[in-house]
DNA sequence: GATGGCAAAGTGGCCTGACCAATTCTAATC
DNA sequence: GATTAGAATTGGTCAGGCCACTTTGCCATC
């Protein structure tokens, strides 16, 4: 019983157009940040109708590529291609992503202090000196976001970094973050000052295994605050 | 300046189906390979146009909740949810994903020990059987592939096998699978019977440590097996 | 009665053309 | 020069239509 491909002949069309505008974007004819033709244009282009292009930007959407502004137009997402987090609730909690943090940062970190850049020391003292001036206001969760994903880049993996990427989208579509947040204001906890000094610290040292254990420490006293935060407050 | 969401009323309209849609199967009222009404009735049932149903369906589709047969249907996808490949080259290479599953899968392979269930344990050693049996043959590959993401799911966190499940798809997706299969075949490389075997004995004794060395040294002997690959193979 | 082929019905694939709502640009006005 | 009202642009959605492919079921044939 062979088995054979059948020839890819007619994929469909909106598949076939949404490579064609990734292709764009790969190739650099339009960069990030950048907006694209406007459907009708595109359309007028590529010599199919505007629901097709519509369905191709759909697609790319779904896939993080681009970014669509009503009545403005459609822009390359800043970042590039990451791993698409769905429409559907991926009932993923918040403890399975610190679990998974918890075994992938600290090796990332470890990575990191070896690889890092010196323009990104400098970027992650800023984003520590802005932790320490904003102490315990909720735009904490923004910086803290960046000190990390600077961190999974900079250990230059694109897989890697895009995954922690993933993690903290996945951590602020699933109402975690609603909960963190009344967690510092209510509670007046300020998370992890000294945590993130320790792992800035250890990068800036170039030590992996200083900035593993960092990053470990850290990582578990996230766990246990966010322990203590759901005991009192059950989802 | 106050800034207030601004009543997510209207979100766009592809979006609200594409969730009602996925509620429907989360909810259980369409199973795993149902088949769901047709474009025409969904249109019907839910007052909207039927680009909006298609708009919702390719949203869907990408996202890998559903898959369209032209002609035939809109069917569940057996499997569920996961994280979406997208069309777009993710530019992640083997050594990437290697780096990656070197820092993860071993420490998975530990929470697996501990929580692994006695039909999964069975199910490796079925899957082990046949890699005996198929040494050297390409179908090793998708062996492979299920005795890896399977241990990912016994580790009971569901971002951690959505993300090595993510990793296999890049893989094939990214050509390494074609020089893997030359690897396999002209150089007659029997990959890691015995390195599969240490890892199902491990998991079986239910010892974490042993677990995660032995996931170690595979993946270690697969990164230095790829590198010769590629040193005489320059993709 | 079983088998094979063919036509009709159902389904997704794609298109045309239109109107609405949000945004942005432009030009007149102060 | 700054403001502002209107026009042009852009995405959002709808309606209805035609085509190609699958499935189904009837019917002629063996």
């Amino acid at each position: 019983m062979v088995k054979l491909e059948p020839l890819p002949s007619s994929e469909r069309l909106y598949i076939r157009v949404a490579r064609r505008i990734a292709d764009l974007v790969k190739a650099g004819d339009v960069k990030s940040g950048d907006r694209l033709p406007s459907e009708r244009v595109l359309a007028d282009m590529l010599q199919v109708s505007r629901p097709s292009i519509r369905e191709a930007m759909i697609a790319l959407e779904v896939s993080g590529l681009i970014e669509v502004r009503t009545g403005s137009g459609i822009f390359v997402t800043r970042g590039g291609s990451s791993i698409s987090t769905p429409l559907v609730d991926s009932g993923i909690g918040p403890f399975e992503i610190l679990e998974m943090r918890l075994v992938l940062e600290p090796e990332i970190c470890a990575l990191a202090a070896e690889r890092i850049s010196d323009a990104a020391l400098q970027r992650l003292s800023e984003l520590f000196q802005s932790m320490v001036e904003l102490n315990g206001r909720p735009e904490m969760e923004a910086i803290d976001r960046e000190f990390h994903t600077l961190i999974a880049a900079e250990a230059e993996n694109t897989a890697v970094a895009q995954t922690v990427e993933w993690l903290w989208r996945l951590r602020v579509q699933s109402g975690f973050s609603r909960g963190y947040h009344r967690l510092i204001v209510e509670e007046g906890i300020f998370p992890t000052l000294e945590e993130h000094k320790a792992i800035l610290d250890a990068l800036m040292k170039r030590d992996p295994e200083a900035a593993r254990q960092a990053m470990t420490s850290h990582l578990l006293a996230a766990t246990e605050s966010a322990a203590r935060h759901f005991e009192s407050n059950p989802a």
